[in-house]
DNA sequence: ATGGTGGATGGTCCA
């Protein structure tokens, strides 16, 4: 029986990720692969080097900042961009597509700043307003897949130092209450599913030395609805691409379902 | 130790 494996991966600009983002799709040859901080406009998109690989692309890009794209093996379907409430001057945060029968919604949650800031508020703003999408246009009886930048690290076995990270931005207790309100929709943690292990991290900030000291956090997540959890046969972080040259301070995520 | 580095940009903003 065949599997579909689904991987994410903030790729901190796919101008400047392409020749490491190429090397490892061609590698690792997932289904699906969901992009966050694309960077880039549309017309600028490289879909070519993808269609090259066998992947077709659907994307919502932007300039400069933020941008969300899904790579697939297989039949794009259905797809659907933005929050139910965005205007036209909304951040490209979000895109949804429907791939073998699985409705895939890929987010860059906002990273918030600083604790008490603007940006953050708007990133509370932003989790409860996923939380009013999904309770409008999906369903947890069907198989249902969110992935992405979550820019929340769940527990204290998902940070290097709680006492570092506790209390601010990424690690904090009204960011844990929206991720549970988020998770209480009628998901679960692929990862936690297939281990228990702490220090499995999935970003390391470029300055401090944080990736030579594994100072990091498990910030991004595959999480899927009861009917896909049960085919949940993997979930695991691929640190490889971390360590090559001109990295991503993100490294993808990956859950295969049979 | 309120720094550090990286991307897009073309001054800084964002992460």
């Amino acid at each position: 029986m065949s599997t579909i494996t689904v991987a994410t991966w903030n790729v901190n600009s796919i101008g400047a990720r392409l020749p490491v983002v190429e090397g490892w799709l061609a590698k690792n040859q997932p289904e699906v692969l969901c992009l966050q901080e694309t960077k880039t406009i549309d017309e600028k998109f490289p879909y070519s080097v993808f269609e090259n690989l066998g992947y077709s692309a659907a994307i919502s890009g932007q300039k400069t900042y933020n941008g969300v794209a899904i790579l697939s093996r297989l039949p794009i379907e259905n797809v659907s961009k933005g929050l139910h409430d965005d205007d036209d001057t909304a951040q490209k945060r979000l895109i949804v597509a429907t791939i073998a029968g699985i409705r895939i919604v890929n987010v860059y949650i906002p990273n918030g700043s600083e604790v008490g800031s603007e940006k953050f508020a708007y990133k509370m703003q932003w989790f409860a307003r996923l939380r009013v999408y999904l309770d409008q246009h999906c369903d947890p009886a069907q198989p249902t897949l969110i992935c992405g930048d979550f820019n929340v690290a769940p527990e204290e076995r998902d940070v290097y130092n709680v006492k570092a990270v506790q209390g601010k931005v990424l690690f904090h207790p009204d960011e844990h209450r929206a991720l549970n309100v988020i998770r209480d929709w009628g998901f679960q943690d692929t990862l936690r599913l297939h281990t228990q292990e702490a220090g499995q991290f999935s970003w390391w900030d470029y300055r401090a030395a944080s990736f030579r000291r594994n100072h990091g956090m498990r910030i991004d997540h595959i999480w899927v609805s009861p009917p896909l959890a049960q085919r949940c046969v993997a979930s695991w972080i691929d640190v490889e691409p971390r360590k090559c040259e001109k990295p991503s301070d993100h490294t993808p995520v990956l859950a295969q379902f049979s």
